[in-house]
DNA sequence: TGTACATCAGTGAACGCGCGTTCACTGATGTAC
DNA sequence: TGTACATCAGTGAACGCGCGTTCACTGATGTAC
């Protein structure tokens, strides 16, 4: 939709000299906003990212090499604004335990938000085929839930066992629901928050040491 | 590919006189087999299952109304598969208990095994549009689930609760885990019969009854 | 201060591709007489 | 038993679409002299 009507959308302004990294931030902020507006993925085609910076499709190629390059830096940063949502939700909570319960909301409230971006990021064939490598943002963020396992074991919140394979635990019940949620909408789900709450409760209980 | 090196693959012969549904059989079962073969849904396109089958693209359409009907009784069969392949795998089980654990270990290999037929079930766009009522082996197969959860709660395995609420939960864990061994294979895991083994476990013990 | 020139941020048109779907048709098969 | 005919399982060609990507280019901007 370069016109409307036989009148031409307005071009966008050309960079001025030395500030060509100009288009490739708003060629970003396009992308992520058209994945937000269309909820569909498979809509946000690098013309469809042009038409929405107001520039032609080769342009793109002058900030990326193709599409899934394009692709990989927009689920970098999302990776990276994901983790800043999940340490904020854990926020000042001294209770290693109670931060990572708000954070397991938190991770599903991201992802009924951000339906398209939480695609992206782990459900899209392909995405996964990135090793932690090549995405520092996704090693940081689990890096950062091993550190949580690590401290409600330390708290005694649960029981020793190893960190990794307990963080990945928690990770995939959380994706679980979360994706599910996501792509099976007409399922006769039950209350958010009272499934969200049962989901969170049957982890801790099961990963707490037994009592004494 | 509906020759090879200028000579006309073998066309299939075609259906007598009302033995249409032959056809009707063999694209269904052809879509199948592409669906595994090419390990990418995106590939099973009208055309490919025509080719597969040994027809022209035009004559699916004698017996779907369009694509999205073929796949929807693909995706009804592959529930009745997978319905099937998982009371199997509870077999003669007394301990209603130990049934759920192995249909929970079943439940993690189907996806291993067929990873483009669970994309299709759980993970697919739209897929997850479809109500019960239009699944009906969808909706079978949760409802064995929920059977198996009211089963365990009888036999004090579970403490009492809403059987759909925790059959969900159920769900929920499995699927996280088999989707993401699906769609992040990079991911650093753990060894995979340690990690179905936790998984199940943690999902059991938070489950369980408090110990008296 | 003036001007030729290199730079660089973009453009415009085209490429070949595979897709879902439609349409008028063909020709073997079975049936009625 | 023979033949005209209706049926029906398919065909062949084409439609319009949006896609990723390439290529030769333009024209404003800044710079060197």
């Amino acid at each position: 939709v370069s016109e409307v009507a036989g009148i031409p959308l307005p071009r966008r302004p050309r960079a001025r000299r030395g500030e060509g990294d100009r288009l490739r931030a708003e060629i970003l902020a396009a992308t992520e906003r058209l994945l937000v507006e269309t909820g569909d993925a498979d809509r946000v085609s690098i013309r469809a990212v042009a038409d929405a910076v107001g520039v032609t499709p080769p342009s793109i190629y002058l900030h990326f090499s193709d599409k899934s390059e394009l692709l990989l830096v927009v689920c970098e940063s999302r990776f990276a604004q994901f983790d800043r949502i999940l340490l904020e939700a854990g926020g000042s909570a001294a209770d290693p335990l109670v931060a990572l319960r708000r954070k397991g909301r938190a991770y599903v409230q991201f992802g009924i938000e951000n339906p398209e971006h939480y695609r992206l990021l782990f459900m899209v064939r392909n995405a996964g085929d990135r090793t932690f490598e090549e995405m520092p943002a996704a090693a940081a963020a689990f890096g950062h839930l091993v550190d949580d396992v690590s401290a409600c074991m330390g708290a005694g919140a649960f029981s020793r066992a190893d960190p990794q394979l307990v963080a990945t635990g928690i990770w995939t019940g959380m994706h679980g629901l979360t994706s599910l949620l996501i792509s099976a909408p007409a399922f006769p789900w039950p209350d958010l928050d009272t499934m969200v709450d049962h989901v969170i409760d049957v982890q801790v209980r099961g990963l707490a040491p037994p009592a004494s």
